[in-house]
RNA sequence: GGGCGAUUAGCUCAGUUGGUCUAGAGCGCUACCCUUACAAGGUAGAUGUCGUAGGUUCGACUCCUACAUCGCCCACCA
């Protein structure tokens, strides 16, 4: 009944342990007002996700939070669930109507959504089937997904109150364009990365002359990157400083290919250092050439469809692809012998953070949020600590990105997401295309704004109305859920009692896209801070430093983990391998440390388990009873829980794993464990076996639930059902025994002695041996002869005899603990050579360090200034030192 | 162009306010051991001028400055 299996089967246990918590409902959190409350807000994965070790580390780290606070007894919740994606998952859906031959177009809106939604109902489902497999305590019953009604009910909510705030506007500007996914991008969602591309010179004539005839006087040189955007030149800009150019004041030049007459225009933006230092201006392509053209009153003419395809405007080139526009235009160029060359150049280009394909600045119409103003707020909370983040390294960085923030477009040319708001009426506007209106807030002609679409046209009472076709972006719902989640709009009891969060565990890419955003939205529509810390952990990346990506084929999936050690060991693993904030380097092999480590907690459960009689936990320890290993191992268990509590307050998470294996393996089972083996009878080793481990496993829960639980099962007697509810323990100074602690290591360090002299003189462990041991002080010999059954179990050898002054025998080796001298004699075993090779060595070692300590002693400066007590122990040290010396080297005039 | 991080044993990494550090762990390595919880184990052992050069200090792996190497993030240099 109370036997765990021989062999350790993670895989037989995790998936029936976590059947039995959501049988018993103990993941479901009920509001209870009375205790604490503690909340983390998952950051919610993506829809279309599948766990990766990102995700496992991440939430490894924030079970382990909720796990420890439910046990402390807090009232917690943990929010799941999932965003929509709208650009990926549309995408997704778009390649299965591919395999079909069918376009998004093809079916229509309606119809496509349709799909959508059966997509999201078969597969979103994934990456919460794999979290639960990893042990994650949310609440399920409370999963949100941000296109729930009640989630889009506070998309509209916020879409309005910024609208009327006059912080929501539309208007024409040149935003990221992914020509794949046919949508704008937000700055944030263009990943820039280094690319080594070309930079071309090309020669613009000068319309005055009409023939290239004289180097250098007959065209201007403009330096280009995408030579393609030319056919949308309306302007070439140089610096008005630039004395090279003073004279095309006034001039015109010709637009090659295009043959367009363009203005010569000056302008203080224009680097004079850079390439040439003539800049051709393509205000409908090129954000700097865009804020020219408005400077100068430049018309802008975009040459490119939504697909990245030359338009109308391209005139020859139209319809042709941008990238082969590029090429095709330096050949006509080189041909004109208007070419001059190109040269390597490394920049900086966007990419589409979901497809990445090269984004295309584009000038197009589109809704913005103003962020200013509401991230003078959040800049504000920050800074007065309010809000924390850990490491504390990202607050700098957050407030850099907080002190330049940039207007956030919102908007995106697909289907999935939450529509926007916003009705025209037909008959008021005058563009034929309701994407055309400018819209800077509340009044604006034959526009409604609203959560509804109206009955009539407010201004003309007109029928023909027209929803905004675009869609917002996925982040304008996920930087409302810490509130959306809990019911707002709607009151709710959740938001009352959970409203501020408590943390927030989340990786550093995301803390503009999200982390930032849900500070400001907080502020600005709760009026109070999302959460109260930040923890940032670090990036997976493999062994070689680059990021995990399934495109680059370098992943190692948690689920084949959890297959192959288990997901108790995928936990503890990555988290001691996760130092606070910094990057985790990943390989395969870092599992063995979770899995050797749940394989020895395991054993040594089981041997505490075999061992047991049930009977004797019918009563309580005595501390009468109390042996000294007894008292030595509450002392370090006690030391054990101060450290775990500590670094899980702390965010210190590997320090917590570095604690507990440390104990539980090199304390708890090398020593504790084997002592135990003499008196496995007795009640009071029985009860303090169970208590230390009841105590682990309570400690190692939150980082390892289903061990624990599974194991926490076969105790008898135990306080409380599931270990998952059970109490955290707490440290307490009535079981430190500083006194047991100083006395169990000196006889660690006999039995170390012993054990040395055995494998130093080769003798098998079958060989009975003897020990003299040599004491100075009273307490020692106490010590020594109380525990003398402690030096014959665990290092094999009879102790003849514990008193002051023994001689040193004849055919003997001797060894030093403290003031303790430790005879081993051997007989003939005994080379006296190599004694003497061995005691000289170890002088040599001590006379070392004891150099350094006497030159520190003899420094006055430092007798001077050094505190007290840093004084006194170096003098002690210096004392320990020397006591050895003077001993090993009678040691050695002993030896014939 | 700005900002940040890393540099410690053969490998991968800890090291919280400068002195209990004679710098630790895991893996690997060496020797012995299938001792009745565990060979995914036990016992014992070897291995480091803590990136380089200065500085502050009685004292620096720890603080400061420069440099080097690697990596990350941000930025409209065409």
């Amino acid at each position: 009944m109370n036997e765990l299996s021989t062999k350790y089967d993670p895989q037989s246990i995790e998936e029936n342990i976590y059947q039995s918590w959501l049988a018993e409902n103990l993941l479901h959190a009920d509001g209870n007002a009375a205790r604490t409350p503690y909340c983390v807000v998952i950051p919610p994965p993506n829809v279309t996700g599948v766990l990766h070790m990102g995700h496992a580390l991440n939430n490894t780290i924030q079970d382990i939070l909720v796990r420890w606070k439910r046990m402390q007894g807090c009232e917690t919740l943990w929010m799941p669930g999932t965003d929509h994606a709208g650009i990926a998952t549309q995408n997704v859906v778009e390649r299965e109507l591919a395999k079909e031959g069918l376009k998004r177009t093809d079916i229509g809106r309606e119809e496509f959504l349709k799909r959508v939604w059966q997509w999201k109902e078969e597969y979103g489902s994934t990456i919460i089937q794999q979290l639960k497999s990893m042990g994650c305590s949310c609440d399920w019953e409370r999963t949100r997904f941000t296109m729930d009604e009640g989630l889009s009910n506070a998309v509209k909510e916020v879409f309005l109150r910024l609208y009327e705030d006059r912080l929501i506007y539309k208007g024409n500007y040149i935003i990221n364009w992914c020509p794949r996914c046919c949508t704008a991008l937000s700055d944030e969602e263009a990943e820039h990365r280094d690319i080594e591309g070309m930079l071309y010179y090309i020669k613009y004539p000068i319309k005055a002359r009409d023939k290239i005839e004289k180097e250098n006087e007959d065209y201007i040189v403009v330096a280009t990157t995408r030579p393609e955007t030319m056919l949308g030149d309306v302007a070439v800009a140089v610096n008005p400083k630039d004395e090279r150019y003073a004279h095309l004041r006034g001039q015109n030049v010709i637009l090659p290919v295009m043959k367009r007459e363009l203005k010569v225009i000056f302008d203080e933006d224009v680097d004079p250092e850079f390439g040439t230092g003539a800049l051709k201006v393509t205000p409908a392509h090129d954000p700097v050439d865009f804020e020219i053209g408005k400077k100068h009153g430049l018309e802008s003419i975009n040459v490119m469809t939504a697909e990245g395809v030359i338009n109308a405007e391209g005139g020859n080139y139209e319809g042709m692809d941008r990238f082969e526009c590029r090429q095709a235009i330096i050949e006509e160029l080189t041909q004109l012998k208007l070419f001059i060359r190109s040269e390597k150049h490394v920049h900086a280009v966007g990419h589409c953070y979901r497809c990445h394909t090269v984004v295309e600045p584009r000038l197009s119409k589109q809704w913005f949020v103003k962020m200013k103003p509401l991230a003078k707020e959040a800049i504000k909370v920050v800074e007065e600590e309010k809000i924390k983040f850990y490491p504390q390294r990202w607050t700098k960085v957050y407030l850099n990105w907080m002190n330049n923030i940039r207007d956030w477009c919102i908007s995106r040319q697909i289907w999935w997401g939450h529509r926007i708001p916003v009705w025209y009426c037909k008959d008021c506007l005058e563009y034929a295309d309701v994407r055309d209106v400018d819209i800077t807030g509340p009044g604006t002609k034959g526009v409604y704004v609203g959560e509804a679409s109206p009955e009539k046209c407010p201004t003309c009472g007109g029928k023909n109305l027209e929803q905004d076709p675009d869609v917002l972006d996925t982040w304008f719902s996920s930087w409302l859920w810490p509130f959306s989640t809990l019911g707002w709009p709607s009151k709710s009891k959740e938001l009352d009692m959970f409203y501020p969060t408590a943390a927030l565990v989340t990786a550093q890419e995301i803390i503009f896209f999200w982390v930032a955003r849900m500070i400001m939205a907080g502020l600005k529509f709760q009026k109070a801070i999302p959460f109260r810390d930040v923890y940032i952990h670090g990036t997976v990346r493999d062994e070689t430093g680059t990021k995990m990506s399934k495109s680059l084929g370098n992943v190692i999936d948690p689920i084949d983990i959890i297959r192959e050690v288990g997901s108790d060991a995928l936990r503890f693993s990555v988290i001691s391998i996760t130092s606070q904030g910094q990057d985790v380097f990943l390989s395969k092999d870092k599992f063995d440390i979770g899995r050797n480590f749940a394989n020895k907690l395991w054993n040594a459960s089981r041997f505490v388990l075999m061992n047991l009689d049930e009977k004797v936990l019918n009563e309580d320890i005595r501390a009468e009873d109390l042996s000294l290993a007894d008292k030595w191992i509450l002392s370090q268990f006690n030391d054990t829980v101060r450290k775990v509590t500590e670094s899980f307050e702390s965010y210190r998470f590997n320090d917590a794993t570095a604690a507990l294996y440390d104990f539980i393996w090199h304390k708890y089972c090398d020593w504790y464990l084997e002592i135990s083996k003499l008196s496995t009878d007795a009640a009071t080793t029985q009860r303090v076996l169970i208590k230390v481990l009841k105590g682990c496993l309570s400690l190692l829960h939150p980082i390892m639930p289903f061990i624990t639980e599974e194991i926490w099962q076969k105790i008898p007697k135990k306080s409380c059902k599931w270990i998952m509810t059970a109490e955290w323990p707490e440290a307490s100074k009535e079981h430190e025994n500083a006194e047991a602690v100083s006395a169990m290591e000196k006889l660690i360090g006999v039995i170390t002695a012993v054990r040395n002299a055995r494998a130093f003189w080769n003798i098998g462990i079958k060989v009975r041996m003897e020990a003299l041991l040599s004491v100075a002080s009273e307490d020692d010999e106490n010590i020594l002869k109380t525990n003398k059954k402690y030096i014959e179990q665990m290092a094999r050898c009879d102790v003849r005899d514990i008193s002051k002054n023994i001689k040193r025998p004849g055919q003997s080796v001797a060894a030093l603990v403290g003031e303790i001298k430790v005879f081993i004699p051997l007989g003939n075993a005994v080379d006296v050579n190599k004694e003497k090779k061995r005691i000289s060595e170890k002088i040599d070692d001590i006379q070392k360090y004891l150099k350094g300590i006497e030159k520190k002693l003899e420094n006055k400066s430092f007798l001077d200034k050094a505190p007290e007590d840093v004084v006194m122990k170096e003098k002690e040290k210096k004392q320990k030192f020397e006591d050895q010396v003077r001993n090993f080297e009678d040691n050695l005039a002993a030896l014939k």
